[in-house]
Parts: structure tokens; C-alpha cells; sequence
DNA sequence: ACCTGAACACCGTTCAAGT
DNA sequence: ACCTGAACACCGTTCAAGT
């Protein structure tokens, strides 16, 4: 705080983790995934590429981190309403929209199992099914059930928004590319996938998420009952 | 066939698109998703790095194929039993172990949406759910839960088995790591984490795995009978 | 203690030159 | 038509040298 006199006097602030953190958040939402290298990094933080390394541990470090900053708040924000089954809804949408308005994370989630952002969500969504009146065997698998649901969507919600972007053409166009490829698929060997194509086009992410949590949760209550 | 003659004489075969993926899939296999790089598979192919790019685009190219190459045979040999719901456990179950086998396959599914083995898995996830005599609109929502959940866990899984092959201890060591890491945490803010901390470390992936569809399942059918 | 920036050991991809 | 391998434009990471 009072070390750095000479820099701060000059208006710049001095080179923290949690400036390397936001500034990467920046680069990666602007940029995309690949858009994050120390090389741009530094730049956008006027320093050295080195100057870095004396803050964070590597690149999955700030990946890791960065992730979290978005993860943290965004679990913090949720977990609202009456019951068990309402706030999991509102977990869930939180995580959905944070990872929908940054793709990346859903890709880090994805890569790092184990670490800070994965274990808030299991904690969250295992909290909740905790207060849900179910088996003890279902306390597991229905945890384990829902995050793995969840963090699948995740990975492959940031999958298209990254090859939306790539192409340069967006996600909704990407979708729309997708499922006019899929109504000209062979009726024979994709009957299926022919089929749902103009679902695909026309769906909607959000509430087909919460209908999967839906689903999930009904499963459980089945299980309770029988 | 006929040409090349003088390679073949020498009882070499030519550099083919099938050679490519196959040697891809064994440095995929023996060295990790890192180990793939275009100048070791031109090493092992005996050629030149630029010689790969006659056969393939890019390194999506390859690597796309390489997961469609495995799991094309799995879900060939799935889809076994008397009824939709034992098929879709076979299902699942086939594509379990392949990604167990091969965890780079998890990575790729979760990187690329729209691409041949994405759509496999979707017809053949949707197949037997039409068959399944659920509502309409349960169709869609149960079909895509079910992807949306298996490609969760095979990214899980992958993410596993990487960080185990990357730390050199394996993934089971590594889980084993995890849950010691869990069971330390702190009371008050990690109940339910802490708490699960031993399940993680005697849980049977499979098992598991098969419970989640089930889960899923029995969410769809408790939605018929309402 | 913190920062600089050149250097190292890699990448994927291209392309003139060969056969 | 197919292959070679040097070259290009990058990476993450390290580290002597500076302040």
C-alpha cells in the first residue's frame, strides 16, 4: 500500500495479481481464449513478460483465477428463493448466464477439475440437495449428477461460442449453420438428429438448461418415493 | 494401391489420411493430448511436418478424426438389450470406457460441437429415447440433458486423467489427492464438500456414471405419468 | 524487492524446391 | 502428385541484468 511511492505518484498502479487477473478477464472476453498470451498480457499492463511470473505461478494459474473472479461472485449472486429446488434452479442459472457472458470459463471449468471455482460449485449445488430430503445414496449421485449436467453444458455452450466467434459469425449465427447442416442429414442413418434440427434453431438455451436441472430433480424425487 | 511402387517395394506404405490418424491416436494415447504435435507425427510417420498437411486440413482435422475414429466403434458396439433404457445404459456405459481409455477423447467432444462424433452421439442418444414413449416436448429437453450430461462427465474424466498423467501419479492418485485436499477443508463454508470428501475416494466412476442416467431417466418418466 | 527484455525451446502452418 | 525441410510468426517460461 505505501510501497511504490514513485509509480503511484504518477497515477499508475503497481503490478499486482489482482490487476494481472482483471486484465486478463479483459483480454480473454475481448480476444477470446487465444487472445490471452503474457505477451498481451504485459502490453496491456505496460510491463516486462517476465514481470508477471513474480505475481502468478504460470498461465493455468491466471486461467484458474480468473475463472474464479467470474465464478465466485456469480454463486454469491444466486441461491435465492423458498425452496431447495428453487434456489438450485437459481444456482444454476447464475453459473449459466456468468459462463453465457464469459464463454472461457465454461472451457477452464472443464480443464480444472478439483480447483477453487469447481469445489464453490459442488459445495453450492450440494448444499442444496443436502436440504432436499433425499437417500443418503442419492446425496451423492444427485450432486454428482447435477454438476457434471452442469458443467456439460458449460463446456459445450463455450464450445459454440467459441466457434462462433472464431468464424467471426457469432454463436446464433453458428447454431443457425449447425441446424440447417442437420435437416440435410441422411433420414435413414440420423432419423433423430434430422428431426430435432429445427428444435435447434429455434430453442432456448436457458430454459432448456433448467429443464435438464428439471429432470435431474425429478429423477430424485422418484427415487425418494419409491 | 498401384502407385507408390517403389515405397511399397521397400514394404513401406504410403502416407495416407488413415496412417495419420492412427499414429495420431497412438501419441494421443502414449504421451497425452500435449504429445500430438505435428513435428512428432511426422516423426513417426517417417516424413516431413509439411508433408501431413497434403492429407489433412489442420490439426483439428486430425484430432476430429481421431475422436471419431474411437467413438464411431463404441457406440457400434453399444446399444445392446431388451429396452430403450437398457440400451442407453450400454450406450453411455461404451462411450464411458472408450474416453476412460482414451481420455483426450473427452477433451476433443467438449472442444468441438457440431462435428461427426458429436452428431453419432446424438442420434444415438435420441434414437432410443423416441423409442421411449415420453411427451414431446420431453423428447427434446430429455435427449439433450442426456448429451449435455455424458459429455460433462467424459470432460471430467479427461480433465482427471490428464492432471494425474501430467503430475506422473495417475489419475486415481490424483482423485486420491483431491479427496484428502477436501477432507481438510475448513467446517463452516465446506460442509457438504468436506463432507463427501470419502465418497470421492471409494466411488465407483461407473457406477456413478449409469446412476446420473438413471437419474435423468426416471426425471423423464416421472414427467409421462403426471 | 521488483521489474526488464532478450533468449530458449518449443508450437502450427506455409511454401519454394525437389522427385 | 506428392514430399521435403527450412522459414515464419508465434507461444510459455526463464534468467541475467538492472533499479
Amino acid at each position: 500500500m505505501i510501497k511504490n511511492t514513485r509509480r503511484t505518484q504518477r497515477g499508475e498502479t503497481s503490478l499486482t495479481r489482482a490487476r494481472i487477473v482483471a486484465e486478463a478477464i479483459a483480454l480473454l472476453d475481448t480476444k477470446g481464449e487465444s487472445g490471452l498470451t503474457f505477451r498481451a498480457l504485459a502490453a496491456a499492463l505496460a510491463t516486462g513478460a517476465g514481470a508477471i511470473y513474480f505475481h502468478v505461478a504460470d498461465k493455468d494459474d491466471v486461467l484458474n483465477a480468473a475463472c474464479d473472479a467470474i465464478v465466485a461472485p456469480a454463486l454469491d449472486a444466486a441461491a435465492k428463493g423458498a425452496t431447495p429446488r428453487e434456489r438450485l434452479r437459481t444456482i444454476g442459472l447464475g453459473l449459466f448466464d456468468a459462463i453465457d457472458a464469459h464463454p472461457w470459463v465454461g472451457t477452464e471449468l472443464a480443464r480444472a477439475p478439483g480447483t477453487m471455482p469447481m469445489m464453490r460449485i459442488v459445495e453450492a449445488v450440494g448444499q442444496e440437495v443436502s436440504a432436499m430430503d433425499v437417500a443418503p445414496a442419492t446425496l451423492w449421485s444427485g450432486a454428482s449428477a447435477l454438476c457434471s449436467y452442469i458443467l456439460g453444458v458449460a463446456g459445450q455452450n463455450a464450445a459454440n461460442a467459441r466457434l462462433g466467434q472464431e468464424r467471426g459469425i457469432g454463436r446464433a449465427a453458428f447454431l443457425d449453420e449447425l441446424a440447417h447442416r442437420w435437416s440435410q442429414l441422411d433420414a435413414g442413418t440420423y432419423p433423430f438428429t434430422r428431426s430435432i434440427a429445427e428444435q435447434l434453431r429455434v430453442h432456448d438455451d436457458r430454459a432448456d438448461f433448467l429443464a435438464g436441472i428439471d429432470l435431474i430433480l425429478d429423477g430424485m424425487a422418484a427415487r425418494r418415493s419409491r
